[in-house]
DNA sequence: GTACTATACTGCATCATGCAGTAGAGTCAA
DNA sequence: TTGACTCTACTGCATGATGCAGTATAGTAC
C-alpha cells in the first residue's frame, strides 16, 4: 500500500490543480509560493507527486527533451474530489520557529551584542522577504501574475505576509529599545520596564504603537 | 562518533543552563516554554540530552523514586562553554508554517464557507494562545516566575508572541472583510479591491490600519 | 568549442515525528 | 483497601522529512 497523504501531499495537489507539471517545476513553484506557507524541501518535493500517482489523484506523462526524460504529473478526476475534501477540513494551528528568539530566550550565556545580532539578522532576514513580497505583488499590477485569475487569492495572501514581515522588523525595534538599556543579558529579573510591559500586556494593550519610552 | 548537534540540542542545552532537569522534566519544560520559538516533539527531547552527554556538554545521574530510576541531566563546563560559542553564531531566518494560509492559496478548490472556517480556526487558535501567553504572564507580577531572575528574557520574549498572535487575529478580520465581498473563491481574478491593495502594497503603505472598505 | 547555468532528477545518511507500549508512583473516592 | 485515574518516566519502531552529494543532458553566452 501506499504511504499515507499528508499535509505536503495535499500542497502539491493544489499547484496540480492550477495546472500540470514537472517533477523539476513543482519543486521551484513550491519553492516560490508556498515558501511562506508550508516551506519544503526540494527533496519532498520531488517526492510528493509519485505518492499522489500511487494514490490515484495524479497521473504521471512521460516526456523526452533530447536524450532526457522528464515526467508531467496531471491531476486526477479523483484528484480534485481528493483536494475539496482536504479544503473541507480543520486546518492545524500555526507554528513559527525562529531561532533568534531561542537566542533571546537563552540571552543570559551570550554578550548583549550577542543577542543584538541575533534580532537584526532576524530583521534583516524580515525585510528582505518583505522586498521580496513586494516586488513580485507590485508586477501584478503590469500583468505580471502567471495565472490572472489567481491574482485575489496571491494577492490576499501576501497581505498576510507584508503584516508578518513588518511586525518582525518593528518588534526587533522595540525589543532593541529595551535591551540598550540592559546593562548585561543575565540576571536582570523584574526590572521597572518589565513590570511596565507586563501591567500593559494585564491590562490587554498594544505594546508596539507606544513603546515604554516615557513621555 | 556522536551524531552532530543541532539547533535542537542547543535548546535543550540552554535549558540545562539554567538547572538540571529530569528527562521527563526536559519534555515538559521545553513544550511550555519553547513551544512559540523552536517546537518540537516530546520524542526528540527525550532523544536531545543524551546526545548532549555523548558530547560531553552534560552529564547524567541516575536517580531512583522508590522502585523506578530516573535520569538528571547537568550541564558541564564544557557545555557552557559550546553554549556561549553558539549564542555568538548567526541565526537562521524565521520560518512560519500555517495551514491555514495554504487553504487561502488554493481556496478555488472549495467553497467560501471553507476558507472562511479555515480563517477562523487560525484566528481561534491564535486567540486561544494569545490569552495562554496572558495568563502566565500576569502570574509572574505576583512572584509567580520560577526563575525570577530570568523575567527580563521571557517578558521580552512574549511580547513577540502577544504581538504575533494580535496580528494573526486582526488580519483574518481583514481577511474575512475581503472575502465576504467575493461571490464565489474561483476566477475573481484583479478586483478593484484587490487592484487597491495592490498599490498600497507598491506604496508600502499599511494595510491593516485602513482597510480598504471605503468611506 | 568551452565555460557556465538551468533542467531533471536519484540515493543515502540522518534528523525528526507520531504512536504504541510499558510500568511504577501518587491521589482520591467508594 | 481496592480500584480507577492521572502523573511520572521513559523506549521501540515505522515513517516522514531534510541535506548533501552525485549524475547527466540542454541551452546560452562568449
Amino acid at each position: 500500500m501506499p504511504s499515507r497523504l499528508t499535509t505536503s501531499s495535499y500542497a502539491v495537489l493544489g499547484l496540480l490543480a492550477v495546472r500540470p507539471w514537472t517533477g523539476y517545476e513543482l519543486t521551484q513553484q513550491a519553492t516560490r509560493s508556498l515558501r511562506f506557507a508550508w516551506p519544503k524541501s526540494e527533496r519532498l518535493l520531488y517526492a510528493e507527486p509519485k505518492k499522489l500517482v500511487a494514490h490515484g489523484l495524479a497521473s504521471a506523462l512521460q516526456e523526452s527533451v533530447g536524450q532526457r526524460n522528464r515526467t508531467v504529473y496531471t491531476i486526477t478526476d479523483e484528484g480534485r474530489t481528493a483536494l475539496t475534501a482536504w479544503m473541507a477540513t480543520v486546518p492545524q494551528p500555526p507554528v513559527l520557529e525562529a531561532e533568534a528568539l531561542l537566542r533571546l530566550l537563552f540571552a543570559e550565556n551570550g554578550s548583549v551584542n550577542n543577542l543584538t545580532a541575533a534580532l537584526d539578522q532576524m530583521a534583516a532576514d524580515a525585510a528582505e522577504m518583505y522586498e521580496q513580497v513586494v516586488t513580485i505583488n507590485a508586477g501584478y499590477l503590469d500583468g505580471q501574475h502567471p495565472f490572472p485569475q489567481r491574482t485575489h487569492l496571491s494577492v490576499l495572501f501576501a497581505t498576510f505576509q507584508l503584516e508578518l514581515f513588518d511586525l518582525i522588523v518593528r518588534w526587533v525595534d522595540f525589543a532593541k529599545a529595551e535591551i540598550d538599556t540592559w546593562p548585561t543579558t543575565e540576571g536582570l529579573g523584574m526590572t521597572d520596564r518589565t513590570e511596565a510591559i507586563l501591567n500593559k500586556i494585564k491590562q490587554q494593550r498594544s505594546l508596539l504603537e507606544s513603546p515604554p519610552t516615557g513621555p
